[in-house]
DNA sequence: AACTACCTGTAACTAGATGTACACCGGAAC
DNA sequence: GTTCCGGTGTACATCTAGTTACAGGTAGTT
């Protein structure tokens, strides 16, 4: 039983009539125009009438038209599943530890994929200061990124719950402010967000879905998928996060970051920070 | 103007009321639902009413039903005709750092396999105090390891630079400490796990290698790949590693652990630390 | 305790969808 | 020349889609 649509057209390639034969073609260059049109659609499209294209359909094995979508639409859904669903498809679920690490470093690659990376870390580089602010999940991706951020540039300041007025007191406008936070959400990060926000501070949320709260703070967001090791959430995608974050941003601060990590490179060397 | 499903919600996402919430949930997790099916399909999918739909798509912007599924169709059609952008999406950004990470994921299940998370675990079940010493790349790893611990088990410290002789006072050979640190070894952090080891602490050392200063110290000890993210070292495998260890004592500690997360559960309620 | 505002679902309406019956047209065979 | 037949478009019936108006219920407020 042939399952694509090519392969469909081609089985009863020898029994088309000319009519069927520009519908096929249409349907091969433009696939979806079967997925989504209606049979008004695809013969305007072709110049024919609808029954010619009810034709078509019963002549490639189906009831209908109607049928037929439903075949092409079945296809096209395994095509536009993402990569890590279909990896959380194929392993086992939450047993393997290693399967739901890895597909959680999958889903920040892909998170941080075409320009988003750069989009996400543009405040970052050009902001006057920065601030950093965590839920209870997330507090190792924000100290990573605080460590980080410090080494390639100046400003960075993480958010402490208790000191936030004090902190939060000089910023503005120019500044930029990094904000993670996933699901059982901190009612003081999400508030700490909101009022960075009306303060005119560039939001970076770092939350696990379109439906955080953090998310309708800012354009500049990224979800990540947080896999559970034992009775807790793992900070490890936040982590991962983070360090894209940090390395992008000394990517394109190279001058001034090489710099300023060259003279704590010295100091360290001064006060024999290391043993090597 | 934003153009994802996603970004579309994310938009709106805290004027959304509870059935506005589940129609998101139900379309974010299955995309296809949106382009191909019709508003009684989702209706019938969140188990809610086709009106609830309509304002859902209002709510969005769209004039319709019909206009939200336009729009998204569109979306679909461009990353169907272009293939090979979403190949270069996934080449372009990380390919090195994805398989660089996956490594080191790999790396610390394979350290933590067998019995030895176990036998690195068990000093931290029976322990009366722990104490918790970190480097630089693995300062990630020693906090999720601290604020993990903290809700299973209490004694839990962190060793901070500044405050070390203050803080290890009262350490002695009923403790355990777990020490993290990687190549470049802080001259602070090996020499503070000399100074436990020599007070009689169990040492957990977390650290690169059997010729790490840190090995010496102790049996119970492991190694990681640390891979490079830009500049930096990655801390990804110390916070792996410090979650495994949380899980493997919350497991081993299960009556205690459960007493104890409940009755911080509660704390937090009770507080109103969540927004949920 | 009454009120208000806002969700939410039921029911009705309209438009446009699919599918079917039928008529037309061209060419080939008797 | 007439007849048959596959291919095609027209017209119509039916059904389901999207949409809108309205009423019931609930939570929070005064």
């Amino acid at each position: 039983m042939p399952e694509t649509t090519p392969e469909l057209i081609a089985a009863v390639g020898d029994r088309l009539t000319p009519t069927d034969r520009r519908i096929a073609e249409a349907v091969l260059s433009e696939p979806t125009l079967l997925a989504f049109g209606t049979v008004s659609d695809l013969a305007d499209h072709v110049g024919t009438s609808r029954p010619s294209i009810m034709r078509f359909a019963n002549k490639l094995g189906f009831g209908g038209y109607s049928d037929l979508q439903s075949h092409v639409r079945r296809g096209l859904s395994q095509r536009l599943s993402r990569p890590s669903d279909r990896i959380r498809d194929h392993g086992g679920v939450g047993s393997n530890v290693q399967v739901a690490l890895e597909g959680a470093i999958g889903g920040v690659v892909e998170a941080a994929g075409g320009e988003r990376l750069g989009v996400l870390a543009e405040p970052l580089v050009s902001a006057q200061d920065i601030w950093i602010v965590s839920g209870e999940t997330s507090q190792a991706g924000a100290h990573a990124l605080a460590s980080g951020l410090t080494m390639v540039r100046p400003g960075v300041h993480f958010v402490e719950e208790h000191s936030m007025g004090r902190d939060l007191g000089s910023a503005g406008s120019e500044d930029a402010a990094v904000v993670f936070d996933f699901f059982r959400y901190r009612r003081h990060s999400v508030r700490t967000a909101r009022t960075l926000a009306r303060l005119g501070v560039s939001i970076v949320a770092i939350t696990d879905g379109p439906l955080s709260p953090l998310a309708s703070l800012t354009d500049r967001w990224c979800a990540l998928t947080v896999p559970a090791i034992g009775p807790f959430d793992s900070s490890v995608p936040a982590v991962a996060m983070a360090e894209l974050l940090v390395a992008e941003v000394a990517r394109q601060l190279h001058d001034e970051a090489t710099e300023r990590i060259d003279r704590t490179e010295d100091l360290w060397a001064a006060t024999g920070t290391y043993l090597v």
